[in-house]
DNA sequence: GGCTAGGACT
């Protein structure tokens, strides 16, 4: 036996020993994950001027004025805490804002005077300022105030003229005047700020709120002035070589103007004009970051990267090239967009661009994908396959692909039987049988491959491993393991992922649990490889915890997989069914809600999981009202879904959710989702409870 | 290009 699957032969060995193992393994994670969070805060306000220390080694000849300095500043701080306590007194009993104010800056006023750059006075009058601006607001929002109260801009401008003006006062005013729509006098307070604090360091952290805002009053200058915003400027008139992040702008945005205010749109939009302005359309980050979404079916992601990508081209008249072109052609059709990938063909060809080989070839995935019945997307791919000037070997592998797909296995046969010493072909060739069905076929061809003297790759390997397990040939794994090894073909992370989901499958089959000590043993082989588990990996896992072992342990697993960004929709759908088979409906629709608000792009089989799980759970009403919210999308109910939702009204009896199922078919003319079996439930619900179907169903 | 889920009958 080979030593790289000593782990893996060892899982079905485990003994049965405690109930939910794996509970703890996906705690552990959890835990460990939480503490190793970041332990500083951004937007933390760090209090300015510490006290200089006092140097006590001096000659004792002299004065002591450290003594003196030190008794001075004990007497200032105590003065401050009267000024404060009386401020906060005063504004608990209800006193105007306006006396308030003419007091509070009376007594500062008598402090001796506080130099421009220290801090210190202006951080401990913080609290005392704000609420006097807080309560200035106030007054005038009530309607009942019949004196005029002091604006928040002229307690700040007071505090400004007694060195006792932080960036926080600021901020609040300017916050009002931005909602206002007075963005010029925005603009002029930072002018202030910089010229009454000329000298003091400024740090970037405490003063991101107030850069936010200005960024936004300048955008809207910008907008009501028709002039366009230019980066440049906006860094000489902040100060700075970096500005804050888009998210941190838009939260700001969020906050200071609302939603429906008729700014709000011009202004979101030139800000994303304003970054995407600097940003290279072929940026390698920006595809590996779409890639990276396309391989976690996060379709919104990769949308908007490619409509960030476009937008950015436009705004600074850089070029999309083939290339990333070809690269997000090649995501959409992973991810079964093909009217997306056709879209950016489209765009490729009305550049002027000659397309590659490279790109042909992703069309004749894209068209064999275009949803549409099979003999339509063959025309479609004879058609695109006979105007590919160049074919190449990538060309023909594609065509196996794409035929076998269609299942068209006479042009397969076609287009690989003269061309079997091609590497790419024969893989290709390989694969296709292997996803037919006929293991000994598979076997065939390999011994035909081996007098050849052509090698398997990794994936042909796996997808051999993967064919043998699915017809259950488990007894092939370990040949097939040793040909890998001889050949020098090592097992990667996809290799492991297929044996260890077979053998967690077949020990839940023997009715045995799983122990910590065979996962360990799995993670610690992984390791030793050098082989880092993917999200397969931890879906698989997960899976069959969930299957074989408490909901409960598979749910934390499954935060643990979020928290590393590894959820994806199979994982959700995964845990939501179990949810419902463990009889926990209400936690599979919260599940499924949740699923909603991410980023994937839900399709008519996502849904089918969560009517198949209501219907069993004997949930009439939830479907009632899930069936409800699909009036605007009526092609996210498949057939299944269908069948579910009139199982459940003829084992429950209820004649209104059949009523509203049969209703919602007809008048979205959906007589197509409609299977045998399900012809077959109706009848008996016609028979039950003497249903009676619209003329659109009736015959 | 492959690995993980789900889709009628229990």
């Amino acid at each position: 036996m080979l030593p790289y699957s000593r782990a893996l032969r060892a899982l079905p060995q485990v003994a049965r020993s405690s109930r939910y193992p794996l509970a703890r393994l996906g705690t552990t994670v959890v835990v460990r994950l939480q503490h190793s969070a970041p332990a500083q805060r951004e937007g933390e306000v760090v209090a300015g001027g510490s006290s200089p220390e006092v140097n006590v080694e001096k000659k004792q000849t002299k004065p002591d004025y450290a003594k003196i300095n030190a008794e001075k500043k004990e007497k200032l701080l105590l003065q401050i805490k009267a000024i404060n306590e009386e401020v906060s007194k005063e504004i608990q009993a209800g006193v105007l804002s306006n006396t308030v104010a003419e007091l509070f800056f009376k007594q500062v006023e008598a402090l001796p005077r506080v130099p421009r750059t220290s801090y210190l006075v202006a951080e401990s009058f913080k609290d005392s300022i704000t609420s006097i601006m807080e309560k200035a607001t106030k007054e005038a929002n009530d309607v009942n105030q019949q004196r005029v109260p002091i604006s928040p801009l002229a307690v700040l401008k007071k505090a400004i003229s007694h060195n006792v003006a932080l960036p926080s006062h600021y901020v609040y005013v300017v916050s009002q005047l931005l909602a206002e729509g007075d963005s010029s006098n925005a603009m002029s307070l930072w002018v202030t700020y910089l010229e009454n604090n000329v000298d003091s360091k400024r740090s970037f952290i405490s003063l991101l709120p107030f850069y936010s805002l200005v960024t936004i009053a300048y955008l809207d200058l910008c907008i009501s002035q028709k002039s366009e915003p230019e980066l440049e400027k906006l860094q000489q008139l902040l100060q700075v070589k970096s500005l804050p992040r888009v998210h941190t702008l838009k939260s700001s945005l969020n906050t200071v103007i609302p939603q429906s205010d008729a700014r709000f749109k011009p202004l979101s939009n030139a800000l994303d004009g304003l970054f995407l302005f600097s940003v290279d359309p072929n940026a390698t980050s920006l595809i590996v970051e779409a890639m990276r979404a396309s391989e976690l079916g996060e379709t919104r992601t990769v949308h908007q990267t490619w409509n960030n990508i476009r937008k950015a081209s436009e705004l600074n008249g850089k070029k999309i090239t083939e290339d990333t072109m070809v690269a997000f052609m090649k995501m959409f059709n992973t991810l079964n967009l093909t009217s997306e990938a056709q879209g950016i063909w489209n765009t490729l060809i009305n550049s002027g661009i000659h397309p590659s080989t490279n790109a042909w070839n992703n069309l004749l995935v894209t068209v064999s994908k275009t949803r549409g019945p099979f003999a339509k997307r063959l025309g479609q791919v004879e058609y695109v396959k006979s105007k590919i000037p160049s074919p190449d070997d990538q060309t023909f592998a594609t065509l196996i692909r794409v035929y076998t797909t269609l299942k068209e296995f006479e042009k397969v046969e076609e287009i690989a039987k003269d061309k079997m010493d091609i590497s790419i072909v024969s893989q290709a060739y390989l694969q296709s049988l292997a996803s037919r069905g006929d293991f000994s076929v598979v076997e065939q061809f390999l011994t035909t491959l081996k007098k050849r003297n052509i090698q398997l790759n990794q994936t042909s390997y796996n997808m051999v491993l993967a064919a043998a397990l699915r017809q259950g040939h488990s007894e092939k794994i370990p040949e097939l393991m040793k040909d890998m090894k001889r050949e020098g073909i090592k097992p990667d992370i996809a290799t492991y992922t297929i044996v260890m989901d077979h053998n967690l499958k077949e020990l839940a089959s023997r009715g045995e649990v799983f122990t910590d000590h065979a996962f360990e043993l799995f993670f610690e082989e992984l390791a030793q490889n050098g082989i880092k588990p993917n999200q397969f990996t931890f879906t698989a896992i997960m899976d069959n915890l969930a299957k074989n072992g408490s909901v409960e342990a598979a749910e934390s697993f499954f935060r643990y997989l979020q928290a590393k960004k590894m959820a994806s929709p199979v994982s959700y759908i995964s845990l939501i069914t179990s949810e419902f088979e463990a009889g926990r409906p209400s936690e599979g629709e919260d599940l499924f809600r949740e699923f909603l608000n991410e980023r994937y792009r839900v399709t008519a089989s996502h849904w089918a999981a969560l009517f198949k799980g209501l219907s069993r759970n004997g949930k009439t009403e939830e479907l009632k009202s899930w069936l409800s919210s699909l009036e605007e999308t009526p092609a996210l109910l498949n057939r299944f879904s269908i069948y579910f939702l009139l199982t459940a009204a003829k084992s429950r009896r209820d004649r209104e959710l059949a009523e509203q199922v049969v209703d919602f078919i007809a008048r979205h003319k959906m007589k197509s989702v409609i299977s045998s079996k399900t012809s077959e439930v109706i009848k008996d619900l016609e028979r039950q409870m003497d249903l009676q179907l619209p003329e659109y169903l009736q015959g």
